[in-house]
DNA sequence: ATCCTCCCCTAC
DNA sequence: TAAGGTAGGGGAGGAT
């Protein structure tokens, strides 16, 4: 989704559309020149970019609100939980890079799954289900198993065949994207308003939206010829389209539409970097490979009709148009998709490249933006491709620096050595709200923080890591905002302000210990003497990540340090065994057998130097005993009197809160980027015993993180030198290595059902949707593709098989 | 030279 | 009413 100028850069006004031109024109240099047009500036610099915005006054309605008691106590953050919750269930902002997660997660997955499959026609697993040592098969001479997909295609022995090869492997790259998703999605079961301008927004009803300020997330297209744009205010919608219809926000939808897309992708790819809910990036070099030697000549150009076959399948599952670039590389894939949009595809060639981006600007180049642009054109005096191109490599890295220079430099070459990324490890985690923030005294921010780290702590726990290191977000009031800004409870203009400091759990461990979290980012709230009536923004980002059940600490050491990692789980919940003088306990490591349980405790390492802002915690001083055993919900915990218990016990108590947390977990907001969607309904799930297919799916922690060489780079190094016939293996797609994965080896996918442990002894945990083998060929559904998806896109499959087969296609 | 920290920038 | 989040890349400049 792209909420960026260059989406829409081509669908301005159509003079006489609805609308005489020349009123068009006057009305949106009115509405440029409005102070909503950014809807609410960050900073001075960007308040100074909007012209008349330091005069504007502050939001009417919501100052009239914030008179009242009951609206403060129930939509800003002296809520508390309430309003996280509330908040983030209703971001589009955050149900973004949720989404992304998710999906991430999933792509990992089903290279997992694609690998396993390998794995087990390769007879790596025995037939109990032993994995053996996973040692993958070195390939080629040449090939040093070092990496990677793409990098290192095997040779082909006969040096005439070669070039000829070569030219057949040329890489293919896609840029798949919805057009304008979230209308798009919207309009589904509203045909009615197909042809109407319309707009995705918060603020609903014909009666709201001459003074709305709720930020329009996605235009159709209709709505754009008026020179409606996502990011405007309805209220600026309104004055360019007064008629401009609003739909509500479905995030459910989104979400099934997206999963949709991403089955069908998968299917079809070698390779594929989710890139966003609407979006995504695919290899599929060996599809287009496949039809133009089975076609022949049929195809003027294979990759455009693989793309528009691809863009058929995507409308006949969701109802909604993608548009496809395509090109050798990533840069332009995405460049081309420009001029495919909307509802088309387009192949960018080399050959074409120079007059197709002369007249575009830097920040048409995925990657760079406004900032890049105005630095281009104030040291270089000019910022289209055309010029920039003229320029030497040197000149452009003096200008903007090292490595952003030759990113141009090669790009406007049409040059781009990147890869798909697919299974990249985590380097950060971080909850941080802008909106509604609201304090009216000390007592609301301190609460706030300790609630906004349980948030934290929740997202580290469920990818099972911890944290090192924290920063803490501020935006505070700019002295001459108006207290209410613009904008409905936004931030209005405001500095920002970073702390970073060490984060240690009590024994000198990473954590994810939501009161360790809460204690030492409210310790440098304390620090940096804020007004908090002040304050409009608040957040809270943990780095320096480890995953949880091993502390790899830095640096040296020290095997026994791992053996500490285990803590004796307490006999129930005995808040009093805390102080029994024992260390400090962490929350135990469920992970590791008891068994393995060592008896050696060593001495937390001292971490004085590891403190970098705050003065000491205040020296606790009571209640270290009377902790009460029934444990109040921890938001009606008054976070001051946690912060006076001694670490131990906060400790524990930690861990009690935990614990409920995640039993709760399940029936947690949908936003809780646990586990992607379950398309789950009892219809959808059933077992048959006589002869079933099921796959295993590996939890995110036992994820490997090594991104030397990834799943399925290796699954085409294992198979390398007898597989490379016609099809380079390097290029089989996951529809094609599943297959033979099975046909090697058809009883092992069977008998690989329970195999329920790993190399180390770890349980593994497992998921899969069972079907009978007999349904899915009902259903027209390859078993050996359906294996190698991940169980979410399995039910998406089989759901709408099932739909389909009952009801019909839709659409 | 190479790292680390504290930003800014970009994308969706 | 309205819901301005989040993660990663990279540059500047100081510490090592």
């Amino acid at each position: 989704m792209k909420h960026s100028r260059t989406d829409e850069t081509d669908e301005q006004i159509a003079p006489g559309d609805a609308l005489d031109g020349e009123r068009v024109s006057k009305l949106r240099k009115d509405i440029i020149e409005d102070p909503l047009f950014v809807t609410d500036p960050a900073t001075k610099e960007d308040a100074t970019r909007v012209p008349g915005y330091a005069s504007s006054k502050s939001n009417e309605a919501a100052a009239r609100m914030m008179q009242s008691a009951e609206f403060r106590a129930s939509h800003t953050s002296a809520a508390g939980n309430n309003f996280i919750d509330g908040f983030y269930k209703n971001s589009r902002l955050h149900h973004l890079s949720t989404w992304k997660n998710e999906l991430k997660l999933l792509v990992a997955e089903a290279q997992e799954r694609a690998e396993r499959l390998k794995n087990i026609s390769d007879g790596f697993v025995s037939p109990d289900g032993e994995e053996s040592v996973s040692v993958h098969k070195p390939v080629s001479s040449d090939g040093g198993g070092v990496s990677m997909r793409g990098a290192v295609l095997p040779k082909s022995p006969s040096k005439g065949k070669v070039r000829l090869q070569d030219e057949k492997l040329e890489t293919v790259i896609m840029h798949v994207d919805f057009d304008c998703f979230f209308v798009s999605v919207g309009l589904i079961d509203r045909p009615q308003l197909r042809e109407q301008p319309v707009v995705v927004c918060h603020s609903q009803g014909a009666q709201g939206g001459a003074n709305s300020t709720s930020e329009i997330s996605s235009a159709n297209y209709v709505a754009r010829k008026f020179g409606i744009k996502a990011g405007m205010s309805l209220q600026q919608a309104r004055k360019l389209c007064p008629s401009v219809v609003t739909i509500p926000y479905e995030f459910e939808k989104y979400k099934q539409m997206s999963l949709k897309l991403y089955t069908i992708l998968m299917i079809h790819s070698d390779d594929l970097q989710a890139v966003s809910v609407d979006e995504a990036l695919i290899d599929v070099s060996s599809g287009v490979r496949q039809i133009s030697s089975e076609a022949e000549d049929r195809y003027h150009d294979p990759a455009k009709a693989f793309a528009e076959m691809l863009r058929k399948k995507v409308r006949e599952s969701t109802g909604c148009e993608v548009s496809i670039g395509i090109s050798h590389n990533i840069m332009l894939a995405r460049l081309a998709t420009g001029k495919a949009k909307p509802a088309g595809s387009f192949h960018l060639r080399h050959a074409d490249l120079q007059k197709f981006i002369v007249h575009m600007q830097v920040d048409d180049l995925h990657g760079f933006g406004r900032a890049t642009r105005e630095k281009a054109l104030e040291r270089l005096g000019v910022s289209t491709l055309g010029e920039l191109s003229k320029k030497p490599k040197s000149v452009l890295c003096d200008a903007l620096g090292k490595t952003t220079g030759e990113t141009l430099y090669n790009a406007v070459r049409g040059v781009d050595n990147r890869k798909l990324e697919s299974d990249k490890p985590r380097k950060s985690v971080s909850a941080e709200i802008n909106y509604g923030i609201r304090f009216e005294d000390t007592d609301q921010a301190r609460a706030f923080m300790f609630q906004l780290s349980e948030e934290v702590a929740r997202r580290l726990d469920s990818i099972e890591m911890r944290a090192r290191s924290i920063t803490l977000k501020l935006m505070i009031r700019d002295p001459n905002a108006p207290v209410e800004p613009p904008k409905f409870m936004g931030h209005g203009v405001c500095t920002v302000m970073n702390k970073q400091a060490a984060l240690n759990a009590s024994n000198g461990r990473a954590t994810s210990d939501p009161l360790v979290i809460g204690q030492q980012a409210w310790l440098m709230l304390k620090a940096c003497n804020v007004d908090p009536k002040e304050l409009r923004g608040v957040g809270i980002q943990l780095q320096k990540l480890e995953k949880a059940g091993f502390s790899a600490s830095s640096g040296s050491e020290k095997a026994q340090r791992k053996l500490t990692d285990f803590n004796p789980p307490k006999p129930g919940v005995d808040v009093g065994g805390a102080d029994e003088g024992g260390a400090p306990s962490e929350k135990s490591d469920t992970a590791q057998s008891p068994s393995a349980m060592p008896n050696i405790t060593l001495q937390p390492p001292s971490q004085e130097g590891d403190i970098q802002i705050v003065e000491a915690p205040a020296t606790p001083t009571v209640l270290t005993e009377n902790i009460p055993l029934i444990l109040p919900s921890l938001s009606q915990v008054d976070p001051s009197t946690l912060e006076e218990l001694p670490e131990d016990i906060r400790s524990e108590i930690s861990k009690e809160y935990r614990r409920r947390r995640s039993e709760s977990l399940t029936h947690s907001r949908s936003t809780t980027p646990a586990r992607p969607l379950s398309l789950t309904d009892g219809s959808v799930l059933r077992v048959d015993d006589e002869e079933e297919v099921l796959f295993q799916k590996d939890t995110p922690a036992k994820r490997k993180t090594t991104n030397k060489g990834t799943p399925l780079g290796r699954i085409a190094q294992a198979l390398g030198p007898k597989g490379s016939s016609s099809i380079s293996p390097l290029k089989m797609n996951i529809f094609e290595r599943a297959k033979l994965a099975a046909s090697t080896s058809k009883s092992s996918v069977q008998h690989s059902v329970n195999s329920g442990s790993g190399g180390k002894g770890q349980p593994k945990k497992s998921s899969s949707v069972k079907v009978s083998m007999e349904e899915l060929r009902s259903l027209g559904i390859d078993a050996q593709v359906y294996a190698a998806l991940p169980v979410d896109l399995q039910l998406e499959q089989l759901s709408r098989a099932r739909f389909e087969r009952s009801f019909g296609k839709s659409n």
